[in-house]
DNA sequence: GTGGATACTTACAGAAATGTAGGTACTTCC
DNA sequence: GGAAGTACCTACATTTCTGTAAGTATCCAC
């Protein structure tokens, strides 16, 4: 399938649901999958079954209070499994539903892509020199 | 290339540059990619070049502002070429780089994928019911 | 000469995302 | 008994993102 398909496909379904749409439902879902943290719970997910603070410690930077908020998120939208044992101390398990295996092997190959080539697009000289980041 | 493979070439290469880490430098670029009107930038430019009041119209709901600054950013980055033809009334066209053109697709393959696999995820009850947009 | 089109930019404001710090309830370890 | 670990939640503050409205310079059609 070529990048044009690809496209194609996406913009031929018009009625189906489409991502242009503002308020085409798949927006949310693609929304928290790439949200900052999303992507990075996503892949490390990819890797395994791990439990809060697992995830915490694999994913630095990353705060309680917006570990929490992800995986909620993407367990409401389906992407992530919570598996509560009645315990005391709590022991929670989080892993990828089936769906969400697929959908984060995308993600995956996303990010992957672009650190393989990193060289290839944004010019040594103008790696670090993010205007964005600049002006902080 | 299995989901796994995937996750394991990205974990291992912990060196290389690691989008877990948080001051990796592929971090801004996935981050101008996933952004609300970046995905969509990238995903109309896989269908062709445009000028910019052509990507205003193709993209509804973008404001004019938004628009240039995500142009300006996948362009540092590497992801699209900017053409201006110095005529007056300006005329700028937009496409994709070569690396453009194979990030895009791994964007539209994700974008395409939640599409098609809606119902398989967040349940049809559960579809339209965003906390954060009921919120709101 | 008035209105619309081109491709922007800038200042300002409001909305959204994110971080910080604290608290909960219970356990085990020293 | 005090400290640390588990998996969170809540209020508040800050940072970042996004939208709105206006302005720029030039051209063409009416």
């Amino acid at each position: 399938m070529t990048p044009a398909t690809t496209a194609q496909s996406l913009l031929e379904g018009w009625q189906r649901g489409n991502v242009l749409a503002a308020d085409c439902p798949s927006r949310p879902l693609l929304a928290h999958v790439t949200s900052r943290w999303g992507t990075l719970v996503m892949i490390v997910l990819l890797t395994g079954t791990f439990r809060f603070s697992d995830l915490r410690r694999r994913i630095p930077g990353i705060s309680e209070r917006m570990l929490a908020q992800t995986l909620q998120q993407l367990e409401a939208d389906g992407f992530v499994l919570r598996t509560a044992f009645q315990v005391v101390p709590p022991h929670v398990e989080y892993s990828l539903t089936a769906p969400g295996q697929e959908a984060a092997a995308h993600v995956a190959a996303l990010a992957n892509w672009i650190e393989d080539n990193l060289t290839r697009l944004k010019p040594p000289a103008a790696r670090g020199t993010d205007p964005e980041t600049a002006k902080a």
